[in-house]
DNA sequence: GGAATTTTTTACAGGGCCGTAAAAATCCTG
DNA sequence: CAGGATTTTTACGGCCCTGTAAAAAATTCC
């Protein structure tokens, strides 16, 4: 392994367990054990090596939504691929994907933060299309905002870094089944005896809120 | 308005516009009007300010949702007032609500780490039995792992701190239906054809990926 | 108006961190 | 083995930040 992947790997180990905005170069330099200084020989800058775990992540998530939204399964099928594109990423990269998503990463470096952001926004437009796809196709709802769906999406997968810990958590796809199941027909069950009161007007948020 | 509240407003600005770590006590007492020294009459540290920021809407959270579950609504209005219990925070709290949601907070005080790990960990232990409930009575799929739905709708409710913003997004009113649907009934139109292809048996992952 | 209280400023102490450049050490190749 | 290339270390420069305590200023109250 040459001597950049090891610092990009122990640098990743390292953002992960302490968080990026806690972890120095040097606490890098000493998971790899060579000295702070040594680390400017192969990255310019503290964000450049966060900009090299994190645009490999969410480069690949855009290839691979385009390729499901460009195939011709039928938008369901989209749907679960689309889903499991995103969580197959946290299995094997689950160190990778909580350094890119689970804080909010304010780079000094101007130039490289646009470039971040236009990948997670391809990312989100991407998303879009295939909820929209869907509607124009009668196979997803027409009347819900697809932009909208598609934040909803990327929230349910993306706050797995907040707590997905592959020792301890249900494997990936379960997950996937589930969010899957969610998304795509409810955690209501269509055979459950619907309550009276669903039948009733919309109460008012006031009136909600008095209760 | 006490100047304490006032160095609390001015915090949660600054803490929102720029990003909690990149925010120094500086930052906030040039936001007030004051010394950066006078800001430590009135808090004991850094920390704590974020601490007063966060607390009050988690706590609040719970509050709000512990009430929903001890309520006799029918688990399915519960489902939509817990998620209204959560978006209404974004408004007006929008700006509190981000702080508290959009980084995952290292603090180096570790009681009150653990006090404010220990709030959010109980509202999601009470949105698991929300989902719980919903099942043993048969209004919720019982096949899902209540914990797995209860992360998925935080993730996407906790998600908008990353994108929401009143003054561009739409009403909250419009994304908690979006979001209530989504969850409670999914994106798939029942009334749509179902494609042959949802018939056929489940391909395997590689047989997918090879696509 | 003066004392008490509150608030702010001044001064201080201590520590951490980023990044550059040149020299030294190590490794590789012919 | 010597020269070239690569890698590491040493030395340096600069800046930022947190928090404390005492003094000064401002405010409040009787």
């Amino acid at each position: 392994m040459s001597r950049r992947i090891q610092i990009l790997r122990r640098a990743t180990e390292v953002f992960e367990r302490q968080g990026v905005n806690r972890t120095s170069i040097e606490d890098i330099a000493n998971a790899v054990g060579i000295k702070r200084e040594a680390i400017y020989y192969y990255f310019k800058s503290r964000a450049d090596i966060l900009l090299k775990i994190i645009l490999p992540q969410s480069t690949s998530l855009v290839m691979g939504l385009g390729a499901i939204i460009n195939s011709n399964l039928p938008a369901e099928e989209k749907l679960e691929a689309a889903i499991r594109n995103h969580l197959d990423r946290f299995n094997p990269n689950y160190l990778e994907m909580t350094v890119a998503l689970r804080e909010d990463h304010f780079l000094e470096d101007e130039g490289k933060a646009a470039e971040l952001r236009g990948v997670w926004n391809e990312y989100t437009h991407l998303w879009t299309r295939l909820i929209e796809d869907g509607q124009e196709q009668g196979i997803f709802k027409p009347g819900l905002d697809a932009r909208m769906v598609a934040n909803g999406v990327l929230g349910m997968c993306n706050w797995m870094s907040r707590w997905y810990d592959p020792g301890k958590s249900i494997p990936i796809d379960k997950i996937l089944d589930i969010f899957f199941t969610m998304v795509a027909h409810g955690i209501v069950d269509p055979g459950a005896k619907p309550p009276a009161a669903a039948k009733a007007p919309r109460r008012t948020r006031k009136a909600a809120a008095k209760d």
